[in-house]
DNA sequence: AGCACGCCGACT
DNA sequence: GTCGGCGTGCTC
């Protein structure tokens, strides 16, 4: 019964597979063939390739078979189950079958013989608390439902992650198996620790700064059953696991769930997906549910379970709007006040700064030039530390200057201020406090992230400075004040989900702050204290928001109230580029498309020295049909030299 | 996506 | 005469 030919597809984007013949003296069943990777002869070169299928026979339409180099591994890493989500994968996304297969499990080194299988010591039980009426009824409505997407919606600190735990401990007591995601890979360490003790078998871990090989480890754990849950983030949807029972998705609105490279797949789509495959139960989980998300809660696709108490007391915190446009300095006097009183009474205080305001680059004070990358044409940011003006998108970097090069006045000088600013001052007026910055930039270096966490949390820090990475999940005891310094960046980025970000963004950090405590306080400093993304996300008032921001959708028939393709053409020549997408724009118009918007620049039009303009396509109905049409076109089109072409099925960012 | 083949322009 | 531009086509 073994098997002699093997068809095998590349990560390239071809549609295609290629057929080989097994190496000399190869004998295995096309069971223990298919899903495993094989390193073939591919034109003048050698690649690894996946096994889809095995036979004894070679198609017709082939002449001739070259013979495989080796297999690389003794037994396969995709089943069929996992074989058919790549499949969909690659309809959907529109990518080729290896593309999607390489995406679900990246790297290609030949496997060491069994990798040893290292027993956790045995820690210590985590307690079980006792569950809230509400949270008792979510778990019951949950496990006992019928349905397959389910979505706890609940205020920050209403206990969802007990609520998580408690399903999955049935589910595992039902002898399933159960994948838990989470949007960043920072927040694996910590749900680590909450499912390690929390359940026998240690967890399997799965995220992308995994070497090959310990990925490859984890994933066998996975296949032999060893562990029978999995944390992990994105691409952990794709784990091995069999006999899934539940697919667990935190903080469903965190956008870090959507890829952003080729498949550009979204986590959510996909768990979505799987669990109607294989019967298994999806519970998506946010105290700010995606718009879209919000939709279909209210269309009933997600049974929606409500928690709004807060089991561990703690009152959700006054918010305060201050307005930044009475205030000449960047810290106002309120926040000052605040942020002195609480230290005096040896509290802490986290200071959020989203970095990506406009408001901290150079400008020329007389003419009101704005100094751009000219490679990016996006503002440039001063470091100050390096004294450089530095591109945020490609690294391109320049000494600042004292002359506006439009206008020649001398006037010049950085308008805003990054977190660097934003530290010196408070290291100004309060130098008897602790104070650290956290950044992607702070955080580069390895083990600085977790040592800055751990100090902060075991108090030798006074004030904690950062961006978007202090805003998630990090929960500590002893802050009571938490100041947005300026809450309004990000609103003026040309992208229909902005008011989206900034008003979650405002609720979650804002909900760091009672989080242990009833007496927590959150200042929200702004230029906009009218915006309703502020004013809602400032009331807490979610339901306002919703209905505030879907009807807005409604009207510009945006996303939940539409569905978007986007095609992005990029390359060194801006001309070539645009007029390459317009004649395929100008294919999707012929063939009927009913709503085709562009090509436009993009809102970013150059990064690194490449012009990009995209394409718009959107269906208000009949999105399959749509999506058909589209895929068909794409694929009998070809891409001119010197231009690529990426394709995003319901793009999250519009940049 | 690579990588080679191939056919025209300007250099030692 | 040769180096090198990038258009075209193929990879079992």
């Amino acid at each position: 019964m073994a098997a002699e030919f093997i068809e095998v597809v590349f990560n390239l984007p071809l549609k295609s597979c290629f057929s080989y013949r097994l190496p000399e003296g190869e004998e295995r069943k096309a069971a223990d063939l298919i899903g495993c990777r094989v390193s073939a002869p591919f034109g003048r070169r050698n690649l690894n390739g996946w096994v889809i299928s095995a036979s004894d026979s070679l198609p017709e339409a082939v002449q001739e078979a070259k013979a495989v180099l080796r297999i690389l591994d003794t037994q396969p890493l995709f089943g069929q189950d996992l074989l058919d989500l790549a499949g969909w994968i690659s309809e959907f996304y529109l990518c080729s079958l290896g593309e999607a297969l390489s995406v679900m499990l990246p790297g290609g080194k030949k496997e060491k013989n069994l990798p040893p299988l290292g027993l956790s010591p045995e820690d210590e039980l985590h307690k079980r608390v006792v569950l809230s009426s509400e949270q008792e009824d979510a778990l019951r409505q949950i496990t006992q439902s019928s349905e397959s997407y389910h979505y706890l919606y609940g205020i920050t600190g209403s206990g969802k992650t007990e609520v998580f735990l408690r399903v999955a401990e049935e589910v595992l007591a039902q002898g399933k198996t159960v994948l838990f995601l989470v949007p960043e890979i920072s927040l694996t360490h910590q749900m680590v620790d909450d499912l390690t003790g929390r359940f026998d078998k240690k967890p399997a871990v799965l995220h992308s700064h995994l070497t090959p090989s310990q990925k490859l480890t984890e994933w066998r754990r996975i296949q032999s059953g060893d562990a029978t849950i999995v944390l992990g983030a994105r691409s952990a949807v794709f784990a091995p696991l069999k006999n899934l029972g539940l697919i667990i998705l935190d903080e469903e609105h965190e956008t870090s769930y959507k890829s952003g490279s080729t498949p550009r797949y979204h986590g959510r789509q996909v768990a979505m997906k799987r669990c109607k495959m294989s019967g298994a139960k999806l519970l998506m989980g946010s105290a700010t549910p995606s718009v879209e998300s919000w939709a279909m809660m209210e269309q009933g696709v997600f049974q929606k379970r409500l928690l709004k108490e807060r089991p561990a007391g703690g009152a959700l915190p006054d918010i305060k709007i201050l307005d930044l446009k009475k205030s000449k300095s960047l810290l106002s006097q309120e926040l000052i006040r605040a942020m002195d009183r609480v230290l005096k009474e040896g509290k802490q205080v986290i200071l959020f700064l989203n970095r990506r305001g406009h408001s901290y680059y150079f400008h020329c004070r007389s003419c009101g030039f704005e100094m751009k990358c000219r490679q990016c044409s996006i503002p440039l940011t001063y470091h100050k530390h390096r004294n450089r003006m530095i591109c945020h998108y490609c690294g391109y970097q320049v000494k600042p200057l004292t002359l506006c090069p439009d206008c020649g006045s001398m006037d010049v000088g950085y308008a805003g201020f990054g977190t660097e600013q934003v530290e010196e001052q408070v290291a100004a007026i309060f130098p008897d406090s602790t104070l650290a910055r956290l950044d992607t930039d702070s955080a580069r270096k390895k083990g600085v992230l977790q040592e800055t966490i751990t100090q902060f949390r075991d108090g030798h820090i006074d004030i904690l400075l950062g961006t978007q990475m202090v805003a998630k999940g990090l929960n500590f005891p002893g802050v009571k004040l938490v100041g947005i310094v300026l809450a309004d960046t990000g609103l003026s980025l040309p992208d229909f989900r902005a008011a989206e970000r900034s008003f979650s963004l405002i609720v979650q950090v804002a909900g760091r702050a009672g989080r242990y405590r009833n007496d927590g306080e959150v200042l929200v400093q702004t230029m906009r204290p009218d915006n309703p993304a502020i004013v809602y996300g400032c009331q807490g008032n979610i339901e306002a928001f919703y209905k505030f921001e879907l009807n807005q959708r409604k009207e510009m028939g945006f996303p939940p109230f539409s569905r978007l393709i986007r095609i992005v053409y990029r390359g060194k020549d801006g001309r070539k580029v645009l007029e390459a997408l317009e004649e395929l724009t100008q294919l999707f118009r012929q063939a009927g498309l009913p709503d085709v918007m562009g090509p436009a620049e993009c809102p970013l039009g150059v990064i690194s020295g490449n012009h990009r303009y995209h394409t718009l396509i959107r269906s208000e109905d009949d999105f399959s049909g749509i999506h058909r049409i589209t895929a068909s076109l794409l694929s009998h089109s070809d891409v001119p030299r010197g231009i690529y072409r990426e394709i995003d099925i319901d793009p999250v960012q519009l940049l």
